[in-house]
DNA sequence: CCTTCATATACGCTTATACGTATGTATAAT
DNA sequence: ATTATACATACGTATAAGCGTATATGAAGG
């Protein structure tokens, strides 16, 4: 909790907003917990940069850490304020329409769906659901 | 003209209302034109931060610039997109609960009525503190 | 033309962002 | 205990923001 970003709620929601992987990640998050290596792998982009925003986003609130073992799952948290929430709930539904977020979630759909957390089932099956 | 700043229109809006003084000159134009001095005057603030700024959200199409001889008159300018449209809205709306953004109202409608456009009423009737 | 007023932009500076790469930390497996 | 995995953070760097001050521009008026 060292470094606090928001002064005033609505800047820093907007600036936490002003940056296209942060949108990116909570288009991901919309409506279920990803765990870091997911969004690398949409992203095609390396881990340190996905984790940086993800603490950014954890830092303004809007996001929410839970470990289980060696993964962290983030999750959507939604603002106290109703009308900031309702920003952010307009904001990604507006994303819907960017061709970037829609292969962002087809993407993410497909690597679930062939590696559950992680591609981490090893010796052991399905260690992961 | 010459930079862009919206590359994709919602990271731009974000940004745009990710600042403060932005913040506050959109509240100001929400429903009426309002001239560069009166800005500064209401801020407290310096003519040149507030030209920068509203320089900013010209570019980013948020306010619309008028002139009127020597006066520049700007007021708010629906985005078009019907959904950062609302954004804009909701997001105007929920600043309405901040102190200081009511203090700026208030200050304005005060201004406004003392000093018309400005104190260009020179010869005919009073000038201006 | 020259001045004045209102506003815009240039300049120099300081701080904040965002990035890739390297390293630290915590958990789990061997 | 050592190693590997998943993630977080430190570091150095490049670029962008934002600011105050100074200056340019453009409209009116003398």
């Amino acid at each position: 909790m060292a470094t606090r970003i928001v002064k005033f709620p609505l800047e820093g929601l907007f600036r936490a907003l002003s940056d296209r992987t942060r949108l990116r990640i909570l288009n991901l998050v919309k409506d279920q917990e990803v765990c870091v290596c997911h969004f690398a792998e949409v992203f095609g982009t390396n881990q340190p940069k996905v984790s940086r925003h993800l603490a950014y986003l954890r830092r303004a609130g809007l996001v929410h850490a839970r470990r289980d073992g060696k993964w962290m799952h983030y999750s959507l948290l939604k603002p106290a304020s109703t009308t900031a929430a309702r920003i952010l709930h307009d904001a990604l539904s507006l994303l819907q329409q960017d061709e970037q977020i829609k292969r962002d979630s087809q993407k993410l759909e497909k690597v679930c769906c062939i590696m559950p957390p992680l591609v981490n089932i090893r010796g052991t099956a399905g260690k992961r659901s």
